[in-house]
DNA sequence: ACAATATACCTTGTAATACAAAGTATTTAT
DNA sequence: ATAAATACTTTGTATTACAAGGTATATTGT
């Protein structure tokens, strides 16, 4: 992949995964899938990118885990995650803040300054 | 500054420098004050930022460098940077990238699917 | 039944990069 | 004259998506 496509994506996924845990709780390997379904791969991530994420997140107290195995004919449970309270007030900072940067950039890359 | 806004500049900051460039030649200082203006501060970058950028940039070609005094009064040229041709490649590039992943965020952050 | 693929989780090492913080020197405003 | 802004440079640091490897279970096709 391109050394700029992975840096815009820095930063995002983390908005993205909480966005999806505000949703539902989810394993990590659903999340991954959701991820590169609903952005149309456009911000595809590998498993290696994603569960050094979410033990990041995990340490900082936004999310929290449990393993848990919902099929009967399932002998492996998977381990799942919910948003905390303090992660759901980051994840509606993080948004906030995104969205005006998001701005900012919008600004730059369309208007023209007329000297 | 919030270490997440950090993050949501790291690769974006490249594109607006491009962009800027693109307009017009600058010379370092000048693209931090118009980053900062048109911005309104959300993208704004510090001096020890950006000249490092700039270094990068034309490390790889894609702006050149060159020193020169506009006033008569000014003894001291300013370091004017201008846009490659492929600087432009890249910065259309990286334009249609970036335009696409944030689409592709959008999608995760506007969507909700209903099970 | 068997093979192949997908699912599901984990770990190590690496390259990239915005920033802080420090410096130097000139120019402009008070 | 002094302070503030301008203009450029350098060093060191923390962060983090990724590649690439691993293990094991579950599902699908033949």
């Amino acid at each position: 992949m391109e050394d700029f496509k992975k840096q815009f994506k820095k930063g995002v996924i983390e908005l993205a995964i909480l966005k999806l845990l505000s949703e539902e709780n989810q394993y990590g390997y659903s999340i991954i899938q959701q991820i590169n379904t609903r952005s149309r791969e456009q911000l595809a991530i590998k498993d290696g990118t994603l569960y050094p994420i979410l033990y990041r997140l995990e340490d900082k107290k936004f999310i929290e885990s449990y393993w848990y195995t919902e099929d009967e004919g399932r002998s492996k449970p998977r381990k799942y995650y919910s948003l905390t309270e303090i992660g759901k007030e980051r994840y509606l900072r993080m948004l906030k803040d995104y969205i005006e940067i998001e701005e900012g950039l919008r600004e730059i890359l369309q208007s023209y300054e007329v000297k």
